[in-house]
DNA sequence: GCGACAG
DNA sequence: ATCTTGTCGC
């Protein structure tokens, strides 16, 4: 038991193997983490945030933000083309590779199945989920108006993600899974790091971050990160 | 030809 | 996404 190095891939790959089972049991993977992009200057600038946060407490462990120069306009399908080169470059600054990545918008939930979720997903070789706010393709039954209201997105007779209604009178959230997870795995981890509010904790948090929202203000008090 | 269209 | 105040509802 020299080689450390193996030691911490034993307890990576154990972790996969949680997040890759359907529905997952047995052990829990440590960090989960949450990303979230947005735009400063009227567009020029791309900033992407990506958040770790501890699994199963759910605390925040660490933050990074990435700026660079915007490369591509916003066209409806290619959004991952205009988001993955500052998701990537926050990716690098992690000290804590996470187990599982949330990313705002579709996974395979995208008429080429390759939403950005599916994109980075693939770049960075971890499990992902999207957490879309809307929907881009795909249709639905009647979803209810109850919390926890479920329903099965589909394109054509494929089922390619979930519409889940997270909190009273809220518009429900659009989740698919990303590259390395399934769709039975991909609601489940949503529901698992949901506290209550319309959006899961990963992306709740990684949404404060690069919007620097008076919550994470207090956290980097509390934390003494300034 | 017309409408839809993640962030 | 972003520009932005108040406002309605729990």
């Amino acid at each position: 038991m020299i080689d450390t190095g193996a030691m911490r891939e034993e307890q990576r790959q154990k972790a996969l193997d949680i997040v890759l089972e359907d529905p997952p049991q047995g052990l829990l993977p440590h960090y989960i983490a949450g990303a979230d992009v947005g735009f400063e200057q009227g567009g020029e600038i791309t900033r992407a945030a990506i958040v770790v946060l501890r699994y199963p407490s759910l605390e925040l462990v660490e933050y990074q933000i990435a700026r660079i120069a915007t490369t591509m306009p916003y066209i409806p399908g290619l959004l991952s083309f205009r988001e993955c080169p500052a998701l990537f470059a926050a990716w690098q600054q992690l000290q804590q590779h996470p187990d599982l990545l949330m990313i705002d918008g579709q996974g395979i939930a995208h008429p080429r199945r390759l939403g950005v979720a599916s994109h980075f997903g693939l770049m960075i070789d971890v499990p992902t989920i999207g957490v879309a706010k809307s929907r881009l393709c795909g249709h639905f039954l009647p979803l209810g108006d109850d919390v926890g209201a479920t329903q099965a997105l589909w394109d054509q007779d494929e089922q390619i993600g979930w519409v889940w209604r997270s909190k009273r009178r809220c518009n429900p959230l659009f989740i698919s899974p990303g590259q390395g997870i399934s769709l039975a795995s991909s609601l489940y981890w949503v529901k698992q790091l949901s506290r209550g509010y319309r959006l899961p904790e990963p992306t709740r948090w990684a949404d404060a971050v690069a919007s620097n929202r008076p919550a994470f203000q207090r956290w980097q008090r509390l934390s003494g990160n300034l």
